[in-house]
DNA sequence: TATGAATGAGTCTTCATTCAT
DNA sequence: AATGAATGAAGACTCATTCAT
């Protein structure tokens, strides 16, 4: 069924795409409308079931697909030469940046779906986790110069600590957008207190 | 309207509040039904309408009171004659784990709550975050001892990365207890795990 | 039942029959809502309902209670002693209008009510209709001086021709004001035009 | 959207208009039920909003299709060469009554709309009624011979007077038709009555 | 492959009426 | 007499999904 959909012209494929990615990320599984989609898209009603049996199995396999697409364009960016950890780490969020730049919805998308409670989703949804993303986010780090880390500490928990910390900072930064009067973030700013969180743990976990 | 419920006999009372609870923290704002929160609490149709005005106003009335119990309890149990950071955070983060216990819903209701999409609830929701909130998570470290950090140490982020850290670690806690087999978190892991934690960050930032 | 509420204090029998009388008014019987009604009335639901054992009663209570307030008043106020047609006719729409003035909601009700369409109404309403005002319409020109009338004329017919004249220019000068910019019933032009009609009428009925 | 359904197959249009139309001249606007609707046509809940977007919008289509239906008829069925006033009234009622035998829903459904209180439906009603029918009621007297009228006459008044009496004479004839015991309109009686009525205001206002 | 008419269970909400107090 | 909590059928409208063409 899904096959049929690939064998699509991709132009056809890509506004399917587009259109139900776009009206996930921005109303969430439930309240998503299967019309609004394919009226987005300019097919019929009866051509989104002929390739997918149903809502569920669009979300799910769009899920696949962002997931696919953006941990692709990852590894395609990211430099697993570099091996000091806060510089592989910088690299990262910059990648994440230029990602959600370039794919915004497909981010959000997958934000949305991560966060779904409908109780005809999450169970599928964990399946696909667990094997995609588990992995991936293992192979981020290979590599790393773990020589540069003060001896006696437990690294997987400081590498942790930094992990969680800028998670952290991220979701302050996006807090305090949110709450301006401009809702912008304000990247200059965030990039200089980055470095000062960076040096920080630095100081702490580096010799 | 909603002092017509507030003078209902308790047990009616907590029979609807649970349901609506229960049925907003499983299925989100609008995938919840005013049909299966009737009932689930053994009222009518007309009655629930009877006391919220409409489904709109439930929910939000369920944050006030969610937020209200929640926080009150809190600060009930919390002691702010402790001053050693790292003693008040384990502190906070026990009655979290008693309050998760005594009741799971209503800290699930709050949770989906600040993630809810649908716009018909986010903007209204936001002033009552703001106010309530903002102000309690400031109370919770209040007194702290500042004198026992490292002198030359940016204070205010050290505490940020000290709680970002464990909000991180919570979340993989819980993770992987969704993962494991008996879906069981395992506390006396966990526990042993979060000292661990507190032993190296109080290394990084006390004297 | 209904004697029940005649044995009430005056004071808030007539808060609930101008509740009543207005709601029924202003939105026909079947929208009209009784909650409002006990609202405005400043009664409780219940009571209304000890009163008149439902809507409808309630609505053929008021018909019945209109009719003859509004019948009462005309009778008092028309000069059966002036027996000619037209200075006759000229009264009673002067008195119709001080009526309109002193009871406006009454005799909107009175509209309201005789175009009503719900199926449980209509029935019911003719039996009153049939009993009460058609013996008001005949009383209305009783001892109207006949030998003022044209020779050889079908008086009867006659005084049809100049009522429903009469009516019909009444409806015309009513949907002028509405379509006026003002909203308003221009009374001078109204009045002028009125005495163009009559005098063009008594020329061909009067001898 | 409403074009959608002019494009059905006009069986089951006719069969969806019918049921509409009869149950709004039934009930009026507020108490007509869409569910009844649907019932009567034969079809499903969904597909009178697939067609229709809400209630409105059909009671607003079908106000008009039936002012088309019912107008278009009439023009098809006068003769403008008839210059005789009184002749012309004669055919107007004439052709009123036969569209009231072929379509009787629909004329009741056109009366009960412009009675329609319903503050949904009263303004946008207007808009239509002055554009489509104001100019309608003008031309069915075009080209009347005025020079029939007595001298000195005020014509329009005279028509006017003409006009208002055969419509009192209508509503008459209605009324002691509803009162009768048979329900049913006695046409011959009628049919003498009102060459009477016309002998008479033809001797008041023809030379 | 592609259409879009058709379905009907489901949504939230209203409201006249009852009844225990 | 008086209250107002409680009922539940009915209201308009939505939407994922099917199916004849």
């Amino acid at each position: 069924m899904v096959s049929k959909f690939l064998n699509l012209d991709s132009e056809k494929q890509n506004r399917i795409l587009n259109a139900a990615i776009n009206e996930f990320a921005e109303k969430g599984y439930e309240n998503a409308s299967t019309n609004d989609i394919v009226k987005e898209a300019g097919i019929s009603k009866g051509l989104l079931f002929h390739y997918f049996k149903n809502k569920k199995q669009l979300f799910l396999f769009l899920y696949d697909y962002c997931i696919d697409v953006s941990l692709t364009e990852f590894y395609k960016k990211i430099d697993l030469n570099e091996r000091d950890f806060f510089v592989r780490l910088r690299q990262i969020h910059l990648i994440k940046a230029e990602l959600l730049n370039k794919y915004p919805k497909m981010l959000k998308f997958i934000e949305v779906a991560n966060i779904e409670k409908s109780s005809d989703i999450e169970n599928d949804l964990n399946v696909i986790n667990k094997d995609e993303l588990e992995n991936a986010s293992k192979r981020v780090f290979d590599g790393i110069d773990l020589s540069k880390f003060r001896d006696g500490i437990d690294i997987e928990k400081a590498i942790n600590v930094v992990i969680w910390s800028f998670q952290g900072f991220n979701a302050k930064v996006l807090e305090e957008a949110k709450l301006s009067s401009s809702k912008q973030i304000n990247y200059d700013k965030a990039f200089i207190e980055a470095e000062a969180y960076t040096e920080m743990l630095k100081s702490c976990f580096y010799k």
